[in-house]
DNA sequence: AATGGTTTTTAGACTCATTCTAAATTAATT
DNA sequence: AATTAATTTAGAATGAGTCTAAAAACCATT
């Protein structure tokens, strides 16, 4: 555990939020000027094989990092395009009847509009 | 529906394979040798936005297309990374209720050991 | 079947997240 | 302290996807 990797893991851990490689970067570098890009990188997928973190793909252009290994929905409003974790009681126990197997991990993201992004649906401004 | 579209939606039904854009645009090229990568990637968005495809994110580093739209689980195995579709009854109804509100779609990955890599595991060769 | 207007297609340039590389630095071990 | 292994760094390279501007196709109306 290198001094980098452990800033790049407070980074994460400081926050809920789930933030992109290059937010991490700006935020680690606050602490640690120097850092590079590719250390950030390096170190995400370390920290991922380390179930410290866990990658979310496909929100946005760029994955994101949740702080947390243990799988959970997300649910991602279509609006303002904000990111909120759920739970789902007993659904590894439903997956793994699905597809009669154990499995590795999950991911789910739901789609949906949030309520601030509903009050605010077909008024002007 | 314009001719380069409507090869684009049959290379895509043809079978229950996801392709990326990538293999969509080889295969459409086959039958228009003229076609162009742009038009592929419009088009996807287009019948994206039509509801006739699906797009599934992050599996690989390209982004990939299901011939159904209709919401399903796809069961990606970590060994070989061949993709499997799969259903959930009642699944639904079991997220509206967890997330408190409708929602317009949802995309659910999950990571296993496919029976042909399990059956192959610990073997030499 | 010509007209004008809109939509689509095309080729290639461009962007940007991520990966790769090779040299330099740091940490761990003897 | 010397040796080896792992990590970091800067910047180049990759590659999926987007953008652009000009050409082509499509459509509705005379």
């Amino acid at each position: 555990m290198t001094k980098q990797r452990a800033v790049i893991l407070e980074v994460i851990r400081s926050d809920m939020c789930h933030h992109t490689a290059e937010e991490i970067f700006t935020l680690a570098k606050e602490r640690l000027p120097g850092i590079s890009r590719a250390t950030v990188y390096n170190n995400l997928k370390v920290l991922e094989a380390e179930k410290l973190i866990r990658r979310i793909t496909g929100d946005s252009l760029s994955d994101r990092y949740d702080n947390s290994y243990i799988p959970h929905g997300h649910m991602i409003c279509e609006e303002c395009g904000g990111v909120k974790d759920f739970n789902l009681e007993g659904f590894d126990k439903m997956i793994s009847e699905a597809i009669g197997s154990d499995f590795n991990s999950y991911e789910l993201k739901v789609r949906y509009l949030c309520d601030a992004c509903k009050a605010r649906e077909g008024k002007c401004g």
